[in-house]
DNA sequence: TAGATTGTTAATCGATTAACAATC
DNA sequence: TAGATTGTTAATCGATTAACAATC
């Protein structure tokens, strides 16, 4: 299974949750493609990849796909518990945003070097200094960490995640990280969201267009 | 020039940047190929489809590459002029961060529709009422728009940001835009960040890792 | 010179697409 | 039945890699 195809999927799964909301209960394979942005060969590859079928003539079932689909994406009844270090503007930002609840993701605590903002009471989860992170980390179970620190505490920070147990970063830095294998030769799954970089890109694709 | 170059070739710029403030004047395919996480070959095609020659055995001038892949990248002295759409908590952390800088790239404005976020003005960049937006960007000659409003404003402010000429989009909302072709086919560019996806993708490849 | 690196060609690899039999 | 859609196979396409001559 490839990157894109993980994001399709995922993109699947989103669409498809919407067709549900709108009371439909059967997808052809080609309206999938229009609603994800591809053709309706790679949707009917992908499912059969996936060992997933419909009836010929009938389409896919929805509520079938998204059980599918879920099961593929590891979906549970219990949300995902995630993390965010560095709480200047952007991961105080992140802990305010609510679009995470309907994905099964839920911020359970910030982390911050400084004691003016670990010390503050106003926020909608608990901020704790950085020593408390493997405690926080290993009694809540959480894998996952969202890392918006400034460029400058990236790879001291980064550092601790991988020694606090973290398995799985988004970095906002622009700092990229790669994934290095630990003692036990497991890598990390890291993805680098690199603001400026996709901005040069707009401008690169601006300036040569494709077409 | 396909996506994946683009985005090697801005990887490869940042890189050459730094080995340039480090005293650096020369630097090697493999260099620059493990700096970029990528392999050596593809390093020398790259620049050999660009037609940017080093010199056998000495290596790539980092100057000469620096202004060679600027020029491809559109870097001139002037920075480039962009607006934030939506001044919630995040497009206003967006206005603080200090990284745009660098890479040439200004925040001159910010949109809202709510009278409580324009008429304040404690921020680092004016926030206009969006009636405003056509008259802003034809002023400063704004290409590009970060686009950082609720779910629900999202195709709302989006077609407002296409009948007001911008011509790029970074969009932060959930909700993935697709370019459209305007009345002389030509078409946006769109940049779709979607955090929520980000992370289920994390947890997708931590419970079906690769090797 | 011997060794190292570039630049290019050809081979490999993998993903997408086209085509179509199966079948409802 | 005729028409529509799935599921799969083979063809196509494009990107990456391997290999190596050129050359400093």
């Amino acid at each position: 299974m490839n990157h894109d195809m993980i994001i399709r999927i995922t993109r699947y799964y989103r669409i498809l949750n919407r067709l549900r909301s709108l009371g439909l209960e059967k997808v052809f394979a080609h309206n999938l493609a229009d609603a994800a942005g591809v053709s309706a060969a790679i949707v009917r590859k992908d499912f059969s990849l996936l060992e997933i079928y419909g009836q010929k003539r009938g389409g896919y079932d929805i509520l079938f796909l998204i059980a599918a689909l879920g099961k593929i994406l590891g979906k549970t009844d219990e949300p995902q518990n995630i993390i965010i270090v560095g709480c200047g503007r952007i991961g105080r930002a992140l802990m305010h945003y609510n679009g995470f609840e309907p994905d099964g993701i839920r911020i359970i605590a910030g982390f911050d070097t400084d004691p003016l903002v670990y010390s503050e009471n106003v926020h909608p989860v608990p901020i704790y200094p950085m020593s408390r992170l493997e405690e926080v980390v290993s009694s809540h179970q959480v894998d996952v960490a969202i890392l918006t620190v400034p460029e400058s505490a990236t790879s001291d920070s980064f550092q601790r995640l991988m020694n606090a147990g973290i398995k799985g970063v988004l970095n906002f830095s622009p700092i990229t990280l790669k994934p290095v294998a630990d003692a036990e030769g497991l890598k990390p799954v890291i993805h680098n969201v690199n603001i400026a970089l996709e901005l040069e890109q707009i401008f690169y694709e601006l300036q040569f267009p494709k077409t």
